[in-house]
RNA sequence: GGGCUUGUAGCUCAGUUGGUUAGAGCACUGUGCUGAUAACGCAGGGGUCACAGGUUCGAAUCCUGUCAAGCCCA
């Protein structure tokens, strides 16, 4: 009937059958059009890169990727997984420089761009089958076969589409960005090299007066460590909110007042007594003009005075920051705010312009101690020093850093600043915070997008300008027929293009010239790269080759119902999706999504190289398995936070998860085979544990589709754990005799129904989580039963809830009874009273007359579970009980506020059976506090009851369990019978025998047990398949046990019976 | 330096509008149960709820500050 299932369970080599199937069979591209002509779910593939080893972190955002197209599919919708890979970038030219040994750009230029260009494109995909592999391998469904390609013709093709469409809005312009930049090289570096080149230097440190234009014996006090920056500057910054005070001291027998920070005056002047004639906030300096301290460059704006910027701290310095826009990133902020000048007064190789006439041509740094000398000169110093501080260096040639303004290419994304904001409040996002926290923050602060990369493999920007300086005429293209019509000739035909095919990269489209119209000159693109994250932020469109090709395709894929990354990409593709489609479209370009955290390693260390605490993902995948990782990535913690990682903790979900199922799983097989009970489907529960397990099933059944609706990974998946332990560890072990029963009656049949349905169930639930435990549970427990069922799980309907399966007090009932029972064992444990030894009587008290009439339902249940011969409730009428009281807090805390105390120290002092009985009969207890009485209520104080004497006890909250333990010399009798099947049992199982065979037992017994096996005869044989008990010596072939229990002595030999 | 997030038992995590003695699972110890189980039940040890102030009758929870970690930005 059923597969045969080995209790022993083997994650891997299920897994790796389980692709076998799959793929044999097509499954993935079966569910694709299976569901063709259905509603559309669309998910983006954030591209990776493939020039690096896919590590657990990737496995984290694809397991998370994955769950829930899987969970659409089953819910019928249609939904194409189209796979793509991120293939330009610095990443990538790195590894090629490596590769040759290069590190600057200049051997790039002499190797020659273009094959520069071609060791690149291949070295995109160096580890192309790696991620292939382990794709496949963790059951990430995505097409990789038909994925977009960043570096195609067609997709950058799309992309000049989408900035040519800026061009025309107004939203694509030059200006000027201030980048980490390399004299000698003559590059900008980008962050990382600048992070790879921090060490300490030596600068000056020098404090400079800046006159005030109407109050010539007035100085701003301002400092800086680079000096060579002061020609160039334009006007001086100070925070609005703090305090700035007017010093007088005399300077060389003359008064002078100088402005600065009132919390850095005793540092500047030390032991120097100075006057504060004036204290005022930052913001009442705000447009106060002063004297240029040099005027080599004429300026063509308003400058020379005070600017407001919270960026001023009072750290070191005097709280006035001279602003130089040109060289320094916070410096050309102000400029843009306040339409200030910028100076360019230093040429590409690090020496001054001609117009700085004392010192042109001169190394910037070099020039610091003369420019020194001539503030002296004039004045204007006030103090000069030196400062040690780390500062970045070219990582390759250790020539300090400037920071330079150079042209750069912006989109101006801060023009349309509120309608991003606007659309970023429609998008549902996981964790919620980062909504209008990390990533609504940065929207509202939002800055121009700065497009230009000075670099060689990737997106050329279309700009091309024409070479006449006085004309300059520019024009962006946007397409590749544009380009070739503009060029007079097919770009696309090898034969009007030196025999080469089509190719947008550099070097060759910088080959592409025509005539400028508005002078005749020659017209070349600017040498410009676009940001990377504009070509991952382009693939809703790039993708399909839109709108060249495909516009229903791209209709109907757009936006994007879910995608899903960690929290690093919030500004970077989560935010490049969101700034395009919104320029472009006016649309969110994705309506959910999951933000993951980052993962750790066991110590909570972030996995690094370096620390050589890298988890591979193909460890903990040949030894626990894809399932196992999946699910603990799931449920570990949520999706947002950041997490721990070791492969033991993936361990433990199969220990605490799979077995479990698994166990069940064979259990149902294992039965299922030797019964083969006839139809296995759920009409109409009779049995109270069958009703009561699919109740819960479909409780379960609706709170995980809920979650998966709602996106709650968590929530998805934990009640499901939940489910699990409860179907094993209660309604299994609840049922057993069930299925052990010699008969086939209806009750066995229902069970096997219930659990049947239950499991099936549950693998359904588990499929987009679980794919492979799920698949081989539905294979050989629906497929090999129904060929005409769904070839596979995941062709399978997502279950619907039974609603009339539904009953919560069922589901309450059942969980005050595994409550008073725990209790009961736990009433038993202090009694020292082992399960095996019948008792008497259990009496419980439990909260409210619902539980007392649930409580009387179940008394068999709980009879049999704590073996006693009845269950009753503690009642007051024929024993005698005692109570204890104790007000609620939370009650009348909430309603006497700052009276509690007293309140409950009232209560308290009262006789606590007097209030027990006039609150139990329900009516209020008057309390007198201070002159004043108070009504306190029934439900305000929580009564238990406890009985006096002659039980073992146990209590929790509300209920109580007391067991009588008293043993009569039947109990005694029948518990030495239950000690003496304990024994064959185990006998039997050492024997190795089958579940259901036949064995005659030969038994040699003390005088006691003697006698209790001859009372118990007849349970003793029915519990053991025993055919004949004879009190004999047992034969040569028997398997023996000899023991002592209770003071008892027994042998037993066991043979197997011919049957 | 700024923004966001996190900090609860040895480990992984819950903890509701502030309210009873801060919980669960794993691990450990004891004990019980078992013809599906690699299990399971009961009990025990294990906590400065990161730290310091504040609000309140009452704070893991609210407020302020500090420290540590992660990410992004400067």
């Amino acid at each position: 009937m059923f597969k045969s299932v080995s209790p022993k369970f083997n994650a891997p080599l299920m897994e790796e059958n389980i692709l076998k199937i799959w793929q044999k069979r097509e499954i993935f591209r079966k569910t694709i059009e299976q569901r063709k002509g259905n509603p559309e779910y669309v998910f983006y593939e954030g591209p990776p890169t493939a020039n690096g080893r896919p590590g657990v972190h990737h496995v984290l955002a694809r397991a998370f990727k994955d769950m829930f197209p899987r969970y659409k599919i089953m819910r019928g919708y249609h939904v194409s997984r189209r796979g793509g890979w991120d293939t330009h970038g610095l990443p990538v030219e790195i590894e090629v420089e490596k590769q040759l040994g290069f590190n600057n750009k200049q051997q790039i230029e002499e190797y020659g761009i273009d094959k520069f260009n071609e060791l690149c494109r291949k070295s995109v995909f160096t580890y192309i089958q790696d991620w292939e592999k382990l794709t496949d391998r963790i059951a990430f469904w995505v097409d990789l076969e038909d994925a977009y390609v960043t570096y195609t013709n067609e997709y950058i093709e799309s992309v000049w589409w989408i900035l040519k469409n800026f061009w025309k809005k107004d939203l694509l312009f030059k200006g000027y960005k201030v980048v980490p930049y390399c004299p000698r090289c003559g590059t900008p570096l980008s962050d990382h090299e600048v992070a790879l080149g921090y060490d300490d230097a030596t600068d000056p440190s020098v404090f400079v007066r800046i006159p005030l234009a109407d109050k010539p014996d007035t100085s701003l006090l301002v400092w800086t460590t680079t000096p060579w920056t002061l020609p160039a500057n334009v006007a001086v910054a100070v925070h609005p909110e703090v305090d700035y005070v007017t010093v007088e001291r005399d300077n060389n027998g003359t008064k002078e007042k100088l402005i600065l920070a009132k919390n850095l005056v005793e540092k500047i002047f030390k032991d120097e007594i100075v006057k504060v004639v004036d204290t005022f906030k930052g913001r009442k300096l705000k447009g106060v003009k002063y004297k240029p301290l040099f005027t080599f460059v004429p300026v063509d704006k308003p400058a020379y005075f005070v600017v407001l910027g919270d960026f001023v701290t009072t750290e070191d310095g005097s709280g006035l920051v001279h602003q130089a826009p040109a060289f320094g990133s916070e410096d050309m902020e102000m400029a843009k705010q306040h339409d200030l000048p910028i100076l360019l007064i230093v040429l590409p190789d690090g020496t001054f312009i001609p117009e700085i006439t004392p010192w042109r041509g001169v190394f910037v740094k070099d020039a610091d101690p003369q420019i020194i000398t001539d503030l002296e000169a004039r004045g204007l110093l006030f103090r000069s020093g030196t400062l040690t501080h780390t500062y970045p260096f070219c990582w390759r040639c250790h020539t300090p850093l400037l920071y330079y303004a150079r042209d750069s290419w912006y989109i101006r994304t801060s023009a349309h600043r509120d309608r991003l904001v606007e659309l970023n409040n429609t998008i549902n996002w996981v964790p919620e915070h980062v909504k209008s926290g990390r990533f609504g923050n940065w929207l509202e602060n939002n800055i121009d997008w700065s497009l230009t990369r000075e670099r060689y493999w990737g997106t050329p920007l279309p700009v091309w300008e024409c070479e006449n300086q006085e004309c300059k005429h520019r024009e962006c293209v946007g397409s590749v027929a544009e380009l070739s019509e503009k060029a007079g000739r097919d770009l696309t035909d090898p034969s009007m293009n030196s025999g080469r095919d089509l190719d947008l990269h550099r070097p060759h489209v910088d080959t592409v010239h025509w005539k400028c119209v508005e002078c005749g000159g020659k017209m070349t693109r600017i040498k410009d790269l676009i940001d990377v994250w504009f070509d991952s932020g382009s693939m809703p469109y790039a993708q399909w080759h839109y709108p060249f090709e495909n516009q229903e395709k791209f209709e109907q894929q757009f936006p994007a119902d879910y995608i899903c990354e960690a929290v690093d990409q919030t500004r970077g593709w989560f935010y490049s999706l969101h700034a395009i489609s919104t320029l472009l479209n006016d649309e969110v370009s994705f309506k959910n999504v999951i933000c993951l955290g980052h993962i750790q390693d066991a110590e909570g260390r972030k996995m690094s190289k370096s620390l050589g605490n890298i988890v591979q993902p193909w460890d903990v995948l040949n030894l626990h398995g894809a399932d196992a990782l999946r699910w603990y990535l799931y449920t570990a913690s949520p999706p947002g936070q950041e997490r721990r990682f070791s492969s033991d903790l993936v361990g433990d979900v199969i220990r605490s998860f799979t077995l479990t199922l698994w166990n069940v799983y064979s259990f149902f097989v294992t039965y299922a085979n030797l019964d083969k009970p006839q139809g296995l489907t759920v009409t109409a529960p009779t049995n109270d544990l069958d009703r009561w397990l699919l109740s819960e099933l479909n409780v379960l059944v609706r709170d995980v589709t809920k979650a998966y609706e709602e996106y709650d990974v968590l929530n998805a998946t934990r009640p499901i754990e939940k489910f699990v332990e409860i179907l094993s560890t209660w309604y299994v072990r609840r049922s057993r005799r069930r299925f052990w029963k010699n008969d086939s009656g209806a009750d066995k049949q229902a069970a096997y129904s219930a659990l049947y349905t239950a499991l099936v169930i549950v693998s359904k639930l588990l499929a987009p989580a679980m794919p492979f435990l799920a698949e081989e549970l539905y294979q050989n427990l629906v497929r090999s039963v129904d060929e005409t069922a769904p070839e596979s799980v995941h062709l399978a309907d997502w279950p619907n809830v039974m609603e009339e399966f539904i009953d919560e007090s069922i589901n309450r009932d059942m969980e005050l009874i595994m409550r008073v029972v725990s209790l009961g064992h736990s009433a038993r444990q202090k009694a020292n009273r082992k399960v095996r030894q019948p008792l008497a009587e259990a009496a419980f008290s439990v909260g409210n007359p619902a539980e007392r009439k649930a409580l009387m339902n179940n008394m068999d249940v709980i009879a049999d579970e704590l073996n006693v011969k009845r269950v009753r409730l503690l009642d007051s009428s024929t024993e005698a009980l005692t109570h204890t009281i104790k007000p609620l807090p939370k009650q009348l805390g909430q309603k006497y506020g700052n009276k509690y105390p007293a309140i409950q120290k009232a209560i308290l002092a009262m006789n606590a059976e007097e209030v027990a009985s006039i609150l139990q009969s329900g009516n209020p207890v008057k309390v007198a506090v201070d002159d004043e009485t108070y009504d306190i209520l029934s439900d305000e104080v929580e009564v238990k009851a406890m009985a006096r004497e002659g039980f073992a006890v146990a209590e929790q909250g509300a209920y109580v369990a007391a067991l009588v333990t008293d043993l009569t010399p039947e109990l005694v009798a029948e518990g030495l019978a239950r000690e003496f099947v304990r024994r064959v049992q185990d006998l039997r199982k050492s024997a190795e025998l089958d579940v259901a065979d036949r064995v005659e037992l030969f038994v040699e017994a003390s005088a006691g047990l003697r006698s209790a096996v001859e009372a118990h005869e007849a349970y003793i044989k029915a519990e053991t398949l025993t055919t004949k008990l004879s009190f004999a010596s047992p034969p040569q072939n028997a398997s023996i046990v000899d023991d002592e229990f209770e003071g008892e002595q027994v042998k037993v030999g066991l043979v197997k019976a011919s049957q």
